[in-house]
Formats: structure tokens, C-alpha cells, sequence
RNA sequence: GCCCCCAUCGUCCAGAGGCCUAGGACACCACCCUUUCAAGGUGGCGACACGGGUUCGAAUCCCGUUGGGGGUGCCA
């Protein structure tokens, strides 16, 4: 075999990729590029019952739109029950594993009316029952001794092997729990590597203790990444939280913004330098700088590091991913002439249309009218821009200049005379420049208008 | 309840015993620039949870307290 480091992402397709999810495969993947090893991707779909088979495309293509490229093709879980299941003999035979047909309604009541802790209480530990059809399979766990491990980004974790129950490997409908399947997995694809989430902290001992049972001596490296959390310092949920990757293209955050800002949490490049090109993330990547405590997703800080990525997207790379967001061509047309300028003020993709909803007319917004027309001399303003426009060249300087001298003239602050026609022209009390703006529309159509804009202040 | 983990500005990250009167970023505030809104520039606000040790010296090491989180399924 070789010594190359191989790590893997396993997700279970029972939910669309969430932010969490893949936080944890951009860490997996940095490792991985970071020095020269593989990234693997494994389906965890041992459970028939809640297995959505549509969803396994759905975190491949997010993967694939992260830019988070694996190696070989993914294991799928449901390929390999016989591997499970020769697994599972292998306990028994060694004694290692029993079987038991306990219901959890059962355990449940035992342990209330022992007023006992939670957890399965080894009823059939020592009954002798034939392993079979209809009875789960659990795992003997040692009663003395402790199970540790040095954790990468945790350091020493300890578990004393008491406080561990005899956990299920095997439902009673034969099929394997992921404790079994992950410590079988792990060891058939050479895994060198287990970087997941805090939140598998607590498996880990029984990942281990199977492991030793089953005679798997060389034991991966563990690292348990920090959890993602919400404003209220709790684990993101799917309930709760706005998590799916897909949610997130679908506004128009783009792909490097994306992982960009994933890897900001629970690491930082030491020279303190946030918005970077992946290829220097990958090269700063260190695993065992990756800070143990929760991160807070901060929708304010993606906002900025995507608004980042957009102004540095090239123009024309803008404009082509920009127009998926507007709804018609004249739009679209709009865009490709003003684009750049659109470029540098939208946080997000999806802001897009009100930067361009102007096309077809202004606005309906009657706020916006209010605050600009309050100005006393908003009527002289849409005389003298009609007057103004009405022979002026159709450029943007000599339109900027003519307003100019008829802000002067009627004493008016050009912050405050732009008001009047950037709203009788778009509706809206800001947005594109106005005289770009009022070059893409034309002569005809902004001095319409601007004469409805007048017709209606009466 | 029990087990495990965590603890630097509101938030994210830097700081791996003296370079720290703790640095950067987001957010926020002010000013500048400016045809709006942004962008950009300048400045400001703002933290080592607490208590004990160890040490000549601690944000950095140890212990405790407090607070927070995670797990506790025949889910993964």
C-alpha cells in the first residue's frame, strides 16, 4: 500500500448538503490537497427507511459546485452489506458481539422504572440468544479500561469504557448501524484520515472498540472539526437555520465566496489575509491549526467575502453569471452595457433584478417618490432636465454636465437635484449611476419620464 | 441526570511564556471622496470569563469555579 494520506467525506442522503456538511468535506479536501492525499466520498445509506436516493445527487453536484473534486468514484454503503455482515460473524464468533431482542420501548421502560440513566441496560448480555432474524446485534463493551485517542484538533480525549453501553451494530433487520459500517469502511478504503464534526465525538470510543475487536490495529488519525453554530450559540439545524448549499447558489452567493468563508471558520491563514484564491488556501491549510471551539455563521461576513469575489470576478465572467439572475432580455441588454457598474455594488447575485427592474418603467415604490419629490424645487428640476435633455448630444458627460448647471442655477445640491429624475426615471431613490443610466435608455424614453414624473407632481 | 468538549473585541481569526499599553477582518459609528447607493480612504468603539497556582515573567502551562455547546436512537 502506499503512505499517501487518504481522508474521506461521508454523507448520509437524508437531507439536502447543508453548510455544516460541507464545511466538513472543504476541511477533508484541503487536507487532502494540502499534502498530496486523496479525498474520498462515501454514502452512508445503510438506512433504507429514510434514504432518499435523489438527494445523493444533490450533494454531489453541490460538491461539484464548491469546486470540491474527489478522487475514485464514492462507495456507496448499500453496495456492501456482505462486507457488514462478515464483519458482524466475525464479533460473534469472537464473542465480541451478542444478540438481543429487547424493543426500545422496553429498555426504555427498565431504565425509567430503575430510574436508571438512558442507554441500553445489557438485558441480554449474558442470555445466550441466537443471533437471527429479528434480533439485533450489539456490541460487548469492555467494563473497566478506557478508550482515548489523540485527537489532531482536540488533543487527549479519554473515555472510560464503563460510561459506554452495549450499543446495536446490527438493527434486527439485519441491516448495519454506522458505527459497524464506518469502522469496516474506513479500514476497506484506506482511510488514514477521519476529519468530521465535534458532534462525532461521543461515537468515537465505540468507532474505536470495534475497530480493536475486529483486529484493525493501524488506527487513522482523528480530527474533529468545530461545530457550525447559529446566533444563538446553538448546532445550525436544517429547522432552524437557512443551511442548504443549494439555498445559497440559488441567491447568488458564487462558489469561491462559498468555500472561501467556510474555510474562515475554526482556522485563518496566519498572515491574516481572508479573500484569497483557493490555491493559497490549500497551500496555507494545516489541519492541526484548526481551532477547537464552535463558529459562529455569520451571514454579514459571506455577504462581504462574496461581494469581495464578485468585484474581482472579470467583467465578462460578471455579466455571465449575472444574467441567470434577470428575467428578460432587455434586461439582459441593460446589464451587458452597464454591468461593471452593477459589478461593484451587489453583495449578492440575486439583488441583481432591482438594479435593472428600470427597463420596463419606473418603479412602483412610493416611498422613494416621496423622500425625492419633498425637495422644493423637484418641478423646476423635471422642467429644466426635460429642457435640458430635449436637444442635449446623448452622452453621458454632456448629460452629467447639463445637470450640472441646472442644479447651479435653481440652487440646488447635486446630491439633492438627482433625486427628482433618478425618480421619475427608475422609481427608486438609488441605484445606477443616473446618467449611464439615462444614456442605455435613450432620448425618448427618459424625457417620457420625466414629463409622466412632471404630469404627476401636478 | 450521565458522558465528552469548549472558553481572546458583538462575530470570525492571529497570538504556540517575555516582541501584547493584545493584532487583522466583519458589523457598527464618525469624517473624507461623491449625481444616489455602493466601493474606496481615514479615524473611532471594542476582548484575554472568574479564582487559585507554576514562573523572574502568563492571553499563552496546571487546577478549580462559572458559563456555553455536543452526545446520550435498532439516525448518521
Amino acid at each position: 500500500m502506499t503512505d499517501v494520506f487518504r481522508c474521506r467525506f461521508a454523507p448520509s442522503p437524508t437531507g439536502y448538503l447543508h453548510v455544516g456538511s460541507a464545511q466538513s468535506a472543504l476541511f477533508n479536501w484541503l487536507f487532502a490537497r494540502s499534502t498530496g492525499g486523496q479525498f474520498l466520498l462515501r454514502i452512508e445509506d445503510t438506512d433504507a427507511e429514510r434514504n432518499r436516493p435523489e438527494l445523493t445527487d444533490n450533494i454531489l453536484e453541490m460538491l461539484q459546485w464548491l469546486g470540491l473534486d474527489w478522487d475514485g468514484e464514492p462507495v456507496h454503503q448499500s453496495d456492501r452489506f456482505d462486507a457488514y455482515r462478515a464483519a458482524a460473524d466475525q464479533l460473534i464468533a469472537s464473542g465480541a458481539a451478542y444478540a438481543c431482542d429487547c424493543t426500545t420501548e422496553q429498555v426504555q421502560a427498565r431504565n425509567k422504572a430503575a430510574g436508571g440513566p438512558p442507554g441500553y441496560d445489557g438485558f441480554c448480555r449474558d442470555r445466550g440468544l441466537e443471533p437471527g432474524p429479528g434480533r439485533a446485534l450489539r456490541f460487548r463493551t469492555p467494563d473497566d479500561g478506557v478508550t482515548a485517542w489523540d485527537d489532531v484538533v482536540r488533543g487527549k480525549v479519554t473515555f472510560d469504557n464503563a460510561n459506554l453501553e452495549d450499543f446495536v451494530l446490527l438493527r434486527s433487520s439485519g441491516t448495519p448501524t454506522f458505527l459497524l459500517a464506518n469502522a469496516v469502511d474506513d479500514d476497506f478504503m484506506g482511510i488514514t484520515h477521519v476529519i468530521r464534526g465535534e458532534d462525532h465525538v461521543n461515537g468515537t470510543p465505540k468507532y474505536l472498540l470495534i475497530r480493536a475487536a475486529l483486529g484493525l490495529v493501524d488506527q487513522p488519525q482523528l480530527a474533529h472539526l468545530p461545530l457550525l453554530v447559529n446566533e444563538g450559540r446553538k448546532k445550525l439545524s436544517k429547522r432552524r437555520d437557512d443551511v442548504s448549499v443549494a439555498d445559497y447558489k440559488a441567491k447568488g452567493y458564487l462558489p469561491e465566496a462559498m468555500r472561501n468563508y467556510l474555510s474562515l471558520l475554526g482556522w485563518g491563514p496566519p498572515d491574516g489575509v481572508e479573500v484569497r484564491p483557493i490555491e493559497e488556501l490549500i497551500e496555507l491549510f494545516r489541519l492541526e491549526d484548526v481551532n477547537p471551539s464552535p463558529a459562529f455563521f455569520d451571514l454579514k461576513k459571506l455577504e462581504h467575502v462574496n461581494a469581495e469575489w464578485i468585484r474581482r470576478l472579470d467583467p465578462a465572467d460578471f455579466v455571465e453569471r449575472a444574467e441567470a439572475f434577470l428575467t428578460d432580455e432587455a434586461e439582459r441588454e441593460a446589464l451587458r452595457a452597464l454591468g461593471s457598474l452593477a459589478q461593484e455594488r451587489v453583495k449578492v447575485l440575486s439583488e441583481l433584478p432591482e438594479y435593472f427592474d428600470w427597463v420596463h418603467g419606473p418603479a412602483d415604490d412610493e416611498r422613494s417618490w416621496e423622500k425625492a419629490m419633498k425637495v422644493p424645487a423637484a418641478a423646476d428640476l423635471l422642467d429644466g432636465a426635460v429642457a435640458g435633455y430635449e436637444d442635449a448630444p446623448w452622452d453621458r458627460d454632456e448629460l452629467h454636465a447639463r445637470f450640472m448647471d441646472l442644479a447651479a442655477r435653481l440652487e440646488t445640491s447635486a446630491s439633492k437635484a438627482q433625486g427628482p429624475i433618478r425618480v421619475a426615471v427608475t422609481g427608486r431613490i438609488s441605484g445606477l449611476p443616473l446618467f449611464e443610466l439615462l444614456v442605455h435608455l435613450g432620448r425618448e424614453e427618459t424625457l417620457a419620464r420625466l414629463r409622466a414624473g412632471r404630469a404627476r407632481l401636478g
